[in-house]
DNA sequence: AATGAATGAGCCTTCATTCAT
DNA sequence: CATGAATGAAGGCTCATTCAT
């Protein structure tokens, strides 16, 4: 119950502030409990924002793979993990922003690490995504890195110039990365649906 | 003298610890000079971190266009401008990391925001160059961004990989992207220089 | 059952953490109980440490009252209880030095009066076995005092400096305080048990 | 200037509540300075009290080594040492008790070898004093051990029993534990200076 | 131009205790 | 009898910044 609150408040203020800025304080009040429930339920900061993360990416891996089960053809397969991957991004784009750029700086040496492997798990996934979709021959982890970052970069892009393009431009232009390349964009794309 | 001497030790605490993790008295340590002499240079720990992305990024502009300037073939830029940015990435890691990533937690809303700004001039300046070389129809800007974020998540791939692909893998990766598509990575590239 | 299970682990814990090193989280895990058990049995952490101290306390002076009472030799009752006090601040070496040292700094005040005060009458009861002995004409309880803490210094050394001394070295010099003189060490002993 | 400000308040408070009760914001606040400055001078609460101690321990073993080396007699001189020992007991008692007795429980782990460490170079500093007054046989260190503490002890009790001993009966009996046995103490004294 | 002592707001964390069940 | 989730006061520490010199 409390704990529930409490990862939601987390999501909330991490969300809007940026790990470093968000502080025990703003969690606890936003979340309507006292500070020392977070120690409570969580070992610290750095194990809070951990147990978001996880629990978020279990979930957000959870709904990948069943889109991917429905065994589409491949192209299409690919086209739809992009499109997920960005629809996903924008719904939990601060989170996002915080999991794919800031985990570096001050976030507690252990829980960083583990957060990290998380990301490389998250990597691994969609290389094998790629793996199974056709890119026998090359270094899927490494295209799976380039595509993820190449998404962070358009979708951050699209936040901060509000209204310039359209989030399907977007899917369209990462799925010409891997297609065709950026430079040839004009290619029908699979059927969305 | 001072100030100089300031900004060379900021470059490498910045690069080794990360914005956050750095502190005034660590640069001026590192300087060798007082505390209070940072506050004579600059107004504070954002306004030094900017001069220090500031200066280095108008280094790093005059470089690539020196290249650019050469009039070579299009797609030859392009690939020139790949490499080159790569090869700058690799020579400031850390401080293009924080370049990339990490500009947004905790710094000084003022300063956060001319930074970004300075980013997306970096941006539109690799943008025109797309442009030039071809990308008429497109939102060139979105383009650049991406291909610098996929830029920036391949070297990071490669910097915490370290042995298992080659700096030129992800040149060609990266030339890739933009003219055959990830998948297709199999043209032969122009020249490299 | 909990409570003689709560007492089992606090000594555990009290000994090897110190008082104020010990957390109530710390007791309650080691006895196999809920945090709450331990309020339900004692009113709070110094009343938990009190009924420690003053349980085993009853025990020591029982033993040591009983060896008192076969009515030896002056001298020799001196002796014994000399030998059992240091026998029995060996065996509970960490209590004991908590009992006699760390009776001060953060704890419950009302407690604490009461454990100086059981320690004080454990220095009376002490001293009356030396007035028993013959010291009619001193200030018996000053006298203890002073033994029970050179006991304390000696037995403090010995851990701290193991293999250096042996305990029947400490028994001696102990007894040579009280009848000859740190200085004259080499007089007979009195046959020990 | 700060620094002695600091270091008066923190004798004081250290005195008053012992280690453990007092707070960095009490020392503050008792030396008139922000609490910041504490940490200016001394890297943590733990090194704060260390550099007290150790001040003022130099000053002590000054001044005693300054009586001893006056060439007295042995006798003369164990007791000098004896009654300047009390003397500076008693002026300082709550600091004298926290170096004897409480060098234990919460604070800073190296903090407190190094402060054991300075308790056994004093004892072995008093244990030289000893050897060269004639105890050649024993072991001086223990003994010198088990004097301090007896004295610990002494003043213990006649500190927390006003009016009921004097501090001339304390140097005494003292004397006599250490030349004639606590049950022999009607010895004439040598002359007190 | 440079210094460095002093500041103080802000942060994370600990832990004895309470209480509804 | 026993539980364990929740509390909140208290404490140690960091660090960008200021200012008198």
């Amino acid at each position: 119950m409390s704990r529930d609150k409490i990862l939601d408040a987390a999501a909330g203020v991490f969300s809007t502030k940026g790990y470093h800025r968000s502080s025990m304080d703003d969690i606890a009040q936003m979340a309507g409990v006292a500070k020392g429930t977070l120690y409570y339920h969580f070992p610290g900061k750095a194990q809070l924002f951990q147990a978001l993360i996880t629990e978020g990416l279990r979930m957000i891996t959870g709904r990948i793979r069943e889109e991917v089960d429905r065994d589409l053809p491949l192209l299409e397969q690919i086209q739809t993990v992009i499109r997920l991957n960005i629809q996903l991004y924008m719904d939990y784009s601060e989170l996002a922003h915080i999991f794919f750029n800031e985990l570096s700086s001050g976030i507690d040496e252990e829980v960083l690490l583990a957060l990290k492997e998380e990301r490389s798990a998250y990597i691994r996934f969609i290389a094998e995504i790629l793996e199974e979709a056709g890119l026998k021959k090359m270094n899927c982890e490494l295209a799976a890195s380039g595509l993820l970052s190449m998404m962070n970069g358009f979708c951050g892009y699209h936040l901060s110039h509000p209204g310039e393009v359209e989030q399907e431009q977007i899917v369209q232009l990462l799925y010409a990365a891997v297609t065709t390349g950026l430079l040839n964009p004009r290619v029908e794309m699979p059927e969305s649906n």
